[in-house]
DNA sequence: TCACAGGCGGCAAACGTTTCCCTGCCCAGA
DNA sequence: TCTGGGCAGGGAAACGTTTGCCGCCTGTGA
């Protein structure tokens, strides 16, 4: 006969951790029900100022914390966020996640980063975790997004954020750097020191965001009526090596061009170190600019001149529009782009070129003059 | 009247994602009862594989993914780990991740990443985000654990994983790294070079670790009879900017030591940019000797040498550590330590003192042979 | 004093799993 | 043919919450 009366089971399985208080330890405690307890803690405002004070009281006797899970598991939502970025070890990165974890959590959310590698099974499987994991939204820092991993999460109806440019849908956000404004600084800040010899070192040109950033330099210099010719156009990997690569490529030039810009510090970097171990000099000789403005910049020997993009800035962007995706009525629920812009941070790795004398201010000329 | 007989919701609260699967959707395609899904998914050995195979033909036409929170909230083990740094943004960290999350998601495991920045506020809200969401087991990568956070921990009879020293306690073990073994190596290296000045720039005493690494420091020293006078020995805080300041200390001393070793790599980076901006060459005038052996440092110029410990070893074994503590019958359950070793990694920031010409080998001067 | 309204708070369903227990089937042995 | 044993698979409890529904209590007005 099939058993239709609740049998109590004989052995319950032992599973909770020593120390777990649940919400039914709280409520006989303070003598109600759960649901009161629950509606307690979540702040209600339905309930008796005096018995929530009791709830409160007996949940700091038992040492109650609410069991996420259960909550995510009746409630629908994790509360939990997933930011994917293409390689944590790249610095730009962790001081991304650094604010958005820290602007998550004191929303209330958790973070759960993975990291791409620009790995195809990586990530897929990546992926597949967050789904898995039932996560509230993703935000997609990768700065090229791979096609196939953007069909997947958009057919789940998550609310998604993507840098640069991402898919016409609902519940998809972009956060839209304004590229263009903080690399026409940079051109023009060259140009006006009397630099017309400007080489640019590009990101890997595949993804997008390294397209849009070369393209915004080209039509900075075509305003000013520069010709770039192509050989001042080298593909680098966002990297510290790529960097180096490709300074040692334009080093091979018989014609050096007289300022470098690059599509990142990484790269600005690396070729920092090429020329390091030349008898050029930066300023002097070569200028150079970078673009993130990452905390490692301005310790550079000089200082890197480079373009901000405010880590703080996205992902203050990346949380609001993740949060008016998830929740239905915030108030920005509506807004689909995001304005992130950049600008240009003068320091000591740009100057005038050697042997000509731009008209400029005087001031211009103390803050540009030759360091050291 | 109480209501006593199951009176259907009128409204149920639209919860679910489009898109989402249950396990019942699995067992009404394949015709069984959702308890065969559910074994046929966990791989249960008795469940025929006719029956089996028919299981995974639906879930593969459903497109089921399992829900893991009802999973854990059932089997009371999340398959979350904590991963617990000091600051996210310090070069060495973003490494550690990077190997500790490939490792725990390749076994089924989910990191949580927080980062305590030294603040104790901070880690408290991270300890009870970490405790809410019932994380298996949680590895504090601090290199300097405060104490009222171990506390709260070790009630709780988590599985812990420390560095260097955590309290003598079930379910909490330790990775010893040997510091002693290549602070040792790097300073017989110096003094085989002919150095008999070297100072060494700590990192924050408060620390344990730090502190640790200054004592085999001085061990080393003594061993060789070599006196370290007390103006040799500078506080950094592990950072590129103490390096820069505790550099600047040294400088200002009338007699400078021929050679500095550093708590770590990021200091020695600073050491080496203080250094930049005097005349003074690296390696020739003086040799620097890092501590870690992060990415960044084989790009220094010159090449920095240095003290590696590998992130990797330090991830397999804090994961292994973990998962000995979080499985009762793992073949290592019972062991406390795991030791980590390190080793010196000559590069070219170190050479024998301007002036004294040691005794050493032919490959010897080659190899250390001033750089350019 | 009674009728009625409004709101606080309790009961129990539901979320999606895992797993205990039990049934029913199959097969072997007598 | 009957009995017994083994085992695959199904039913349902349990995990810890949130929340719809409803009863009861209190307060107000006639």
């Amino acid at each position: 006969m099939i058993r239709t009366v609740s049998t109590p089971r004989k052995h319950p399985p032992e599973r909770r951790r020593p120390g777990t208080v649940s919400i039914r330890d709280v409520a006989l405690r303070a003598g109600v029900s759960i649901a009161t307890v629950s509606r307690a803690v979540n702040r209600i405002p339905t309930v008796d100022s005096e018995l929530a004070s009791r709830v409160w009281k007996a949940i700091d006797e038992v040492g109650y914390l609410p069991n996420t899970q259960a909550r995510a598991l009746v409630s629908g939502r994790s509360r939990l966020l997933g930011l994917i970025v293409s390689e944590i070890t790249n610095p730009f990165f962790p001081e991304l996640v650094q604010e958005f974890e820290t602007l998550a959590t004191s929303q209330g959310y958790e973070v759960l980063i993975g990291s791409t590698n620009y790995d195809p099974a990586r990530t897929e499987s990546l992926m597949r975790r967050l789904l898995q994991r039932n996560v509230d939204g993703v935000a997609v820092m990768t700065f090229g997004v791979e096609e196939d991993l953007v069909k997947k999460l958009v057919e789940r109806e998550f609310p998604l954020v993507f840098v640069d440019a991402g898919p016409n849908l609902p519940n998809i956000h972009v956060l839209k750097v304004d590229y263009g404004e903080g690399i026409r600084q940079g051109v023009q800040h060259l140009a006006a020191l009397g630099h017309r010899s400007i080489a640019f070192i590009s990101g890997p040109l595949a993804q997008r965001s390294p397209k849009v950033r070369l393209d915004a330099f080209l039509k900075s210099m075509d305003e000013l009526g520069i010709h770039v010719p192509a050989e001042h156009q080298v593909e680098g990997t966002h990297t510290m090596e790529g960097g180096i690569t490709a300074m040692e490529q334009l080093l091979a030039l018989d014609k050096l061009p007289t300022a470098v810009m690059c599509s990142n510090d990484m790269t600005a970097i690396g070729a920092l170190h090429a020329l390091y171990r030349t008898p050029l000099k930066v300023p002097q000789d070569i200028s150079i600019v970078g673009f993130d403005d990452i905390h490692l910049a301005q310790f550079m020997l000089p200082p890197l001149t480079t373009v901000q993009m405010s880590c703080r800035s996205l992902a203050v962007a990346a949380i609001e529009a993740l949060r008016a995706g998830i929740e239905p009525d915030h108030p920005k629920a509506r807004q689909k782009e995001w304005l992130i812009s950049t600008r240009l941070v003068v320091r000591q790795s740009s100057t005038f070129p050697r042997g000509s004398l731009p008209a400029m201010s005087h001031s211009a000329q103390q803050r540009h003059g030759p360091a050291r």
